[in-house]
DNA sequence: ATGAAAGCGCTAACAT
DNA sequence: ATGTTAGCGCTTTCAT
């Protein structure tokens, strides 16, 4: 690591950042009229407006923000706690657009999946008093936000809804997915399907494994050593798929409940990647050049950012609608690992 | 997409957000104590601590945080300005951490990559007297932070320098690990080496296209046809991949400058990736799981980042030292692609 | 150990 | 059309 120090004008003045009493006084005009022109107001004479904008540029006045919104009471920001900054789930792209769009300004923290982190997070955006939380729950029990949601915060749960207490929430068909994954693979031939997937006592895992339940259920088929869900580690997925391959008889498909499962999976197989049919819950970047590519049930991001967006403005205008949850569609987009047909 | 109504009760009261005031009523002392307990200021006597806890909790009271900001002149924030929130620059993971570590919030908004949302994201952090700024520029003039810069405002710029003001940077070494990308094919047989990258209007392009410049002259090689700098775009990465594979002799072996380079070309390769041996700038997930499996040159995000809150934290406490730009080492990751020999 | 009062930088009644 | 004044919710001298 390197170090090199760069050319500075030693002897830099500090500047004290001026305030909107500064530029009244440097325009010679009253404070509340700085105001006013701040914010547009067209009730200020056209010969103030010009010189108070220049008084705004010759001491380079920018409006503390905090000032404002502790004096108009909103703060024109969205909290949304994901899971990782880096790679936060794709809604949160959608979910900035359309703020943008609605002029509301996101703070991003960080879960790390932790309940911790998840309430420490919330409760910051809450003292910070966003005008509304987007989270992608981590915790499953939310009674530490009952007092805010009574006293009015909208607060939309993204792919998971809250527990212990009632709040707008906006979720992927899972069982629907489940569903198209099945029966794709039916349709190309294969008997024995299996499932990995997340722990049951996370929200999708459970909604996942239960829908595969129900499909081997609804196909007339047995159960045994085919539905496999638990933590995913590489371990534990090691452990499945080799207890998928090996049984008696083996499956011929396999349905992954989440990104990291199928990734894990994929990692595994390696060049045998082409052995098994695979279709995996969730897109993923580079599905489309794995070889072969990986056939996936893709939730709507833009879809549900938006409608996480709407739901959010919605109890803002009214605190007292009737909750709600809204599921989204998802799509099967065949790729080629679907759509392998059984050995002979 | 389907909606369901849960159940509501529909006389749910609105609470008003209690202020320290209502809390200093409800414990029957002043505010003053109120804010004392608040602060853990142990000049306090237990007997009151115990009431206005109690008060505190009886209300649901979380003191308003953008007050507490306006009146200690700090806000315990850092802004942080990135390409995109679903799917940022890693780094940002390991700012992150590093400034919880600090004590401090990360306030993520994105550039979406056009100078203009940086510009807006960034002064939208000013106007919120954020603490610090860490920012992946876009724009390649930041005369516009001048004076934020002047006045005080911890600016570190990640992977790019910020153009037209000195700031504080934290940088890969670009020139290096192209050199080490080069000097690994050449070990591995190669004589004909290409590259294609970033436009070279972008910094990282720059640099990295004039070190393989060096290289190819070093080495003792004339550069026709093998570099191929320009504008990330399927079509545009075609094209200048056609030219390398149709070259007269073909390259054997290439260097794509970023990711997207990268995955585009693999995406144009599809089953013959095998044919080129590819080393590519900066790691991807899912690198190791590709056939065969990408070569890489990677960056030290968890350096990076912790540098960059390291040079605010520097900043912010003598805002007059020297500008200072650290370069962090990249390492090569061979997985495959970079170790394929060249038809005999 | 506790409290009264003065702001932080701004907006919004309410004059004029 | 412009200015005066009272807060927003909190921390912080400064008394007591």
């Amino acid at each position: 690591m390197t170090e090199r120090a760069a050319e500075d004008p030693a002897a830099r003045r500090r500047r004290k950042r001026p305030t909107m009493r500064d530029v009244a006084r440097e325009a010679g005009v009253a404070l509340r009229t700085v105001s006013r022109v701040v914010n547009d107001d067209p009730t200020v004479g056209p010969h103030l407006v010009t010189r108070v904008r220049a008084a705004i540029t010759a001491l380079d006045y920018a409006p503390d923000e905090r000032a404002q919104q502790l004096r108009r009471g909103v703060s024109g920001t969205i909290g949304a706690a994901v899971r990782n900054l880096a790679d936060a789930h794709p809604v949160l792209s959608a979910v900035d657009q359309a703020a943008r769009q609605a002029r509301l300004t996101v703070l991003a923290m960080s879960t790390e999946d932790e309940e911790e982190r998840e309430r420490e997070a919330v409760m910051s955006m809450c003292r910070r008093r966003v005008d509304g939380i987007i989270i992608e729950p981590i915790s499953t029990n939310h009674q530490y936000l009952a007092a805010e949601l009574e006293s009015g915060m909208p607060l939309v749960a993204v792919d998971r809804p809250t527990g212990g207490v009632a709040a707008d929430a906006v979720l992927s068909d899972n069982a629907a997915g489940i569903g198209m994954a099945f029966r794709h693979l039916v349709l190309h031939g294969h008997h024995r399907i299996a499932y990995i997937g997340d722990d049951e006592r996370i929200f999708t895992g459970r909604e996942r494994a239960a829908a595969f339940r129900a499909c081997v259920a609804a196909n007339g088929g047995t159960i045994d050593g085919l539905v496999h869900p638990g933590f995913v580690s590489p371990d534990r997925v090691a452990a499945a798929l080799d207890a998928v391959l090996r049984g008696n008889p083996p499956a011929t498909a396999l349905i992954t409940g989440n990104v990291a499962t199928t990734i894990e999976v994929l990692r595994r197989l390696g060049a045998e990647a082409g052995r098994l049919a695979i279709v995996g819950f969730d897109d993923f970047p580079l599905a489309d050049i794995l070889r072969p590519g990986v056939t996936v049930i893709a939730q709507d991001s833009a879809v549900i950012g938006r409608t996480a967006i709407e739901l959010l403005l919605a109890r803002t205008a009214d605190p007292d609608r009737p909750v709600r949850n809204v599921t989204v569609p998802v799509e099967l987009i065949p790729r080629g690992s679907g759509e392998l047909r059984p050995p002979p």
